[in-house]
DNA sequence: CTTACGATTGAGACCGGACTCACAGTGGGT
DNA sequence: ACCCACTGTGAGTCCGGTCTCAATCGTAAG
């Protein structure tokens, strides 16, 4: 039945309609279920297709509808997890409109995600939903919008654009989370992430992402609040591969005010924060609270298991190609739902060991 | 300079070519680096397609090189991380030599693969890899296979078919780990995993992953080799969601005959069985031996650090992506590296509490 | 001063569908 | 019996590139 190897032309229209005995259109017709067509002939026509297993080429279908029914999905990292669930909600939501997905990473390198939104561009996908690894450097993302495709933003804003974004209001829990560590007695509170910085952070450094901008400000306002400041020198940025994690975790834990608690930016960084933490032989909350962002099920089972800001990563990916198709159908509407994140206390949060409280300074109530 | 919204027409050659005072033809070969062009007319076509920020149609390119420089990948569940590394090593490796990838995913589901499949030829891809839900049921591979378009597949293989293949070899770890658990004195050793079964376990029933089939396989000759027989009764299949996972691993704990040691066969279901595991109040490894396939950073971090097989993930999703890609561009020679998985002994396998060692048999030397 | 050959160049075919347009039948309305 | 509104149908164009082919040009060889 089908024995010869590859090099077999593909079956077309054409083929099909001389096989049917009828125009080509007419097969085309019968084929793409439009205009009109007889019963007898169309019968021939899909009985002709079977026998010769014809398949529609898309490219050909896309080229001159306009329309490539694909998304493109341009991530920093699919192996986070974080980012792994939210594809997972843009494909499940991309397949039941029948859309596909392009997936583009970019190791969260901007020269990578410019390339990458070229890339989907040029293949003229329907529409696309970025995470951008910056938020001030946005020009490409300006040139999607410029060119009229539809364009959706994932997990970070992009300042002064006007672009469909789909984010985690941060600030709260970051206010919320800092106070709780408060109140547990903490000052000395570490912040590591691996937002990329040119320089240390301190007061009114523009940070590159909305995200972490918020986390800051969030700690800073509940440190302002307690009527204390925020310990710069504990905003730790550039955190990049396990190792270098592993150094600042050290560095912080072990400096001559050392950090008493240490908060991680997200799942991977949390990893090789507390791996330095159990090499170190310390232990949580004893030694040192910890709190990360992002709630995934590993967190459950360490001991202690760990507190966390758990953020709504499917239901993300699910409105953010929801926005997309939304767009790409033309009816622009609905405003994207605004998502909050919710601090899920475990136990890895204590009081600092010495507990020697500031003399100046109480939590104000 | 850019202005007016959306509907705007994209630019072509023929535009440019306009543009430039050429034929459409010789714009066409300055653009494409191709043919004979004039320094001057190379010049100032490239001029003008820069002025009007030209940008091919790839869609249009694709269809009559019959080359989309994309290749498609169909996994089981990107959320899960061994997918996530392997779909990085997919990613990193197709793009080094310029290939897009366009990821399905399956739920394992069989009707949803070949779907995706079909999808993906009607798009065109140069080639397809795929990591099949089932090992037996493999028409639509078959079809890919006869269609002449490059397929590699991941994880498992199947049966019969004569297709590049990218697995870990199981057997020999399984047999080994084991081996392992026996030596510590268990006998009652559960495995579960997510494979669907229409019957329970037994001895001869035909499992629909190679993968898994192995890894029985190498629990029973450990079993053999010791003088003892695999406890079918403890080889569950079927393993589902969360719940369905912590149900069966509750009911291999509180049988009349319990198990004393339980395998994972995925970080996913690891997570739930480990869980079910506190939740009924039971320590690892006092009261229960653990031990998974796959080796997560998180398994480093939980109390104790857990015993594992490590597969080489990355390097799997990175040679799939080779061989794929050295079949579009038609060398066909260098085989398929083999993989193998390697036991990393941590601390969650220990003698099992009521050290009731059997009576009439003793693990052979 | 011819002739020949390589470099240039433009016209147009082609990839595989979707879609426009003109034309043939057909049955209903009057 | 005559006109009209439809349904059916085939020829051919178009989408935006790639690529073939033949014509043109320049100039080095004879």
């Amino acid at each position: 039945m089908s024995s010869n190897g590859s090099r077999r032309r593909d079956i077309t229209v054409a083929d099909v309609a001389k096989a049917a005995n009828v125009s080509k259109a007419q097969a085309a017709r019968a084929l793409g279920n439009y205009g009109a067509v007889s019963e007898d002939v169309r019968e021939r026509v899909l009985a002709a297709a079977e026998e010769l297993s014809y398949r529609p080429n898309e490219l050909a279908r896309s080229m001159n509808t306009g329309k490539s029914n694909t998304i493109g999905v341009v991530v920093g990292d699919i192996e986070n997890p974080h980012f792994g669930l939210a594809t997972r909600g843009i494909t499940d939501t991309a397949k039941k409109s029948g859309f596909n997905v392009i997936l583009i990473n970019t190791d969260e390198e901007r020269a990578a995600e410019v390339d990458a939104v070229q890339v989907l561009l040029d293949k003229r996908v329907d529409g696309l939903i970025v995470a951008p690894a910056s938020s001030t450097e946005t020009q490409h993302l300006q040139r999607v919008q410029d060119s009229g495709r539809p364009l959706v933003l994932l997990d970070r804003a992009a300042d002064g654009l006007q672009i469909d974004t789909v984010t985690v209001e941060m600030t709260d829990v970051a206010y919320e989370s800092t106070r709780y560590l408060i109140e547990a007695g903490h000052r000395r509170i570490a912040f590591i992430s691996t937002l990329k910085s040119a320089v240390p952070y301190s007061e009114g450094v523009q940070l590159d992402s909305s995200q972490i901008a918020e986390r800051v400000n969030g700690m800073d306002r509940a440190f302002l609040d307690s009527g204390l400041t925020l310990p710069e020198d504990l905003v730790r940025l550039n955190a990049g591969d396990a190792e270098s994690i592993r150094n600042i975790t050290r560095e912080v834990l072990l400096m001559p005010d050392p950090a008493t608690a240490v908060v991680a930016s997200d799942g991977l960084i949390a990893l090789s924060v507390v791996e330095a933490i159990q090499e170190m032989d310390l232990s949580i909350p004893e030694d040192v609270s910890f709190l990360m962002y992002d709630d995934f099920a590993w967190t459950r089972l360490t001991s202690p298991p760990l507190t966390v800001i758990a953020q709504p990563v499917y239901e993300m990916g699910v409105a953010a190609a929801e926005a997309l198709i939304r767009q790409i159908e033309g009816r622009r509407p609905a405003a994207v739902p605004t998502f909050t994140a919710r601090l899920i206390r475990r136990n890895s949060v204590g009081a600092p060991r010495k507990s020697e409280l500031p003399s100046e300074a109480t939590p104000s109530r």
